[in-house]
DNA sequence: AGTCTTCTGTGATTTTTGTCACAAACAAGT
DNA sequence: ACTTGTTTGTGACAAAAATCACAGAAGACT
């Protein structure tokens, strides 16, 4: 493993204690995955723990009809929960991680990852907080799905997003609109409701965002 | 404890080792819920692990202005996951755990729950399949609620409620409207599509279902 | 400049869902 | 049998969102 890498290791999971990130070191691999490429589904992660060192996950769900929406992102320092949960994959649940920018994962043996449960208490809260935090996110999803209309849904989603990136958004309406399992013509007519109001700046593949809460 | 419970226990947890049961029977507390009775949110039992010996527990997720949606539910043998996660529960999350039948829980504090992870490969196990199930089973509703039209979802909640009671959903129109947060006159006039494919009979208070796939 | 493609804006229309209003059916109790 | 309250059925209407149909704008490439 590349001191790069370790140094990054070292900032991004720094709560963990040092003989447990000695063992990482030494047991684990690490993939770098470009932009758009996609982790998981590929069947050789499966059997192994998730952990994002550089760059940036988006973790989505697709049914049959290739409708998606946007689960959460990962962020350096975060652990892909489920794929600590999902050790024994059964294809049906379409869950799909993609890199969102160019990313390093670590990708540790789920039967260490196991074992260091009991020897490490640092891996232990560390798991356990994974869980937590990412089924808090999905939550959130759930209820922006479940109880708000549309335009509460894209704002929430244009939110999300600013934690991860930049103050801009760099998509099209297009894509919005997919991740939002909506219609593209929807989208854009929110987005101008939005641009009135002040919220938003809208150009071409991007959307410049000033203040979300003016609405 | 009760040596009804015991067996109770013994028979609905018999994947979890001998001397684990013995720990759960020595250490841990029975409760009993009344129907209609809320676990959790009273604010004695965020420590504990919440195991399911008798009776049904069903679990939703609750808004501000009051609408709600079901998550999933709990049957004998299934842990609560949501309280091995949330230890530290920060209000703001409101799912709330309703005891649709009288129901017996079994808590477990959680400092031992934590112990028996390293101590007894069954638990830990146990605990991991749990957190599993359950997130499928979100992931689930939550593909319902993302991608299906209202039909779709009825016939998903009623497919679903069958799972755990019998061939009748007893519940009014008005109810079923609240737990899809939706309202009682699309409801019943979804059912009443329903009806006259064969799905189902409508009778006041209870629905008589025969075949949804008929749809 | 001119051609292409992709992205965005907008009107018109339809489908789905929610709301309002009110009647009929049913159950419970007196 | 007669209130009373709850549940269900329905028509009319409003709102939200999806779909269709095009036109114009912004880049990308010759």
């Amino acid at each position: 493993m590349e001191s790069k890498n370790k140094n990054d290791l070292l900032q991004k999971f720094s709560q963990l204690e040092q003989p447990l990130l000695d063992e990482i070191l030494a047991q684990s691999t690490i993939k770098r995955l470009e932009e758009g490429e996609e982790a998981l589904r590929t069947g050789q992660y499966i059997k192994s723990t998730v952990l994002l060192s550089k760059g940036l996950l988006k973790v989505y769900r697709e049914d049959e009809e290739g409708n998606e929406f946007l689960m959460y992102y990962l962020e350096p320092g975060n652990a892909c929960a489920l794929s600590m949960m999902c050790t024994a994959r059964d294809e049906q649940s379409q869950i799909r991680v993609k890199a969102v920018d160019e990313s390093d994962i670590i990708l540790i043996p789920s039967h260490l990852s196991e074992l260091w449960l009991a020897k490490y208490k640092s891996w232990h809260n560390f798991v356990i907080a994974s869980y937590r935090q990412r089924f808090e996110e999905l939550l959130q999803t759930l209820d922006s799905i479940a109880f708000k209309g549309l335009d509460e849904r894209l704002i929430f989603y244009l939110k999300r997003h600013l934690k991860v990136s930049g103050k801009e958004v760099k998509l099209s309406h297009q894509q919005i609109a997919h991740e939002l399992s909506s219609s593209r013509e929807v989208i854009s007519r929110l987005l101008k409701k939005l641009e009135q109001t002040g919220a938003v700046t809208l150009h071409r593949n991007y959307i410049e965002v000033h203040d979300l809460d003016l609405v």
